[in-house]
DNA sequence: ATATATTTTTAGATTAGACTAAAAATATAT
DNA sequence: ATATATTTTTAGTCTAATCTAAAAATATAT
């Protein structure tokens, strides 16, 4: 297992992401977007990696991940959530400050700090923003991302989105006790309008409109 | 303040403790030697540190820090033995594991995080090798590093050092409880030999000879 | 199907940081 | 004081990562 540089690290995770898991072909045009650099750069970049064995990358069709590249490619976003689950949780930092900081921490390399972050974290499963934290060996669970509207009676969810930013919605979540990070329980769907009763954080049980319910995004947790 | 590179950083760091400050005159050769690489490629750097004001520098007389430069190093050494702090108290790293990662951690760019790292370990004072850290301003207060030997009736040290590592001399250490990191307090010094009697760890009494006293360098904490 | 637009690749230049080898300055020894 | 050794600096080269501009390949529209 070769070093590799920050760079070349940044490309890969982004490789990940754009080709959902190292499934599809991502195009020289979207990681140079993606990578906010021009298509030349992005270019001589997968001529590199494609050098490396870690990319599959033929001229004018696009570039995947091979199985080592992917492989780096989940380590760097194991070690990105963590740090977001670290700064939330230990230091205090809101789940919007973090991704900047995990940015930059996502490329220490010490398998046996990850090691002791995880341990310390308690063993997390899925990050501040609802995302899945792949194991040591890469694995990362599915996790499903659905407006409440969706969800069914007796699902436990975290608050991860709320998919209209109107102020009025905003000041309403506010005032029952919702924000992002949250942890919600469906407890009964109204039949006649939809409508959900929740208990929020735990405790208190609010009421939501099938209207509220859809523009509120949950990561399903276990129960 | 300018954006400096990961390795403008480290240099900067180097002449700090080469110069114990930014008082003394550094060459050449110690600087290359320190960053262990050759003499033309520190000379390349004092002149760019030079041409950007951080350092000041004569053609074969050496360089010293100015002081924006010094700021710099100040504020890097503060990270490092934060985090290094962070890693013995909260990951339960041995303090001999921590330096390889700090060098890393050091380079993070974000002062709320410095901010809110300092907080969650408490405001520390001193590093897990006994070795004061800067405050937010860039003020390190003088740390009295001594043999217990030297220390008088009351005190209490942080044991940092071994000088002699003989290994019968390490066994008896460990026999009576007495390790790297550990605190203790000066109770009594017998007049005739200046043996000492000691608090280990807050509680357990034990004796060492004057010999024992004169290898254990420890750091005077405030009591 | 051919012209036009878009995307991708190449070619050549630039910068930071490092290197080697040689030249210049300074220090040391007889 | 002159020769020798050491230290410092310069000059020129190298690599990774970037860029711009132009060329080549592919896609789209009439």
């Amino acid at each position: 297992m070769q070093q590799l540089s920050y760079t070349e690290e940044n490309y890969l995770k982004a490789l990940y992401h754009l080709s959902q898991g190292g499934e599809d072909l991502v195009n020289t045009n979207s990681l140079a977007d993606s990578m906010d650099t021009t298509a030349a750069s992005a270019n001589d970049m997968m001529k590199r990696l494609s050098q490396k064995g870690l990319i599959g990358h033929q001229k004018y069709k696009g570039a995947s991940l091979l199985s080592e590249g992917k492989n780096i490619a989940l380590r760097i976003i194991r070690k990105h959530r963590l740090w977001e689950v670290f700064l939330v949780q230990k230091l205090n930092f809101r789940w919007d400050e973090v991704h900047e900081i995990a940015e930059q921490l996502e490329h220490i390399q010490s398998p046996l700090l990850i090691q002791k972050l995880d341990e310390f974290l308690g063993h997390p499963s899925i990050d501040p923003h609802g995302d899945p934290i792949p194991d040591e060996h890469g694995t990362m669970k599915e996790v499903r991302k659905i407006s409440l509207a969706e969800s069914n009676v007796g699902d436990r969810g975290l608050v991860v989105a709320v998919s209209d930013d109107n102020s009025e919605l905003l000041q309403h979540l506010d005032s029952i006790g919702i924000e992002l990070g949250c942890v919600v329980d469906v407890q009964e769907r109204v039949a006649f309008d939809h409508s959900l009763s929740l208990k929020v954080g735990g405790d208190q049980v609010r009421f939501i409109s099938k209207t509220i319910a859809e523009n509120l995004l949950v990561t399903i947790l276990d129960t």
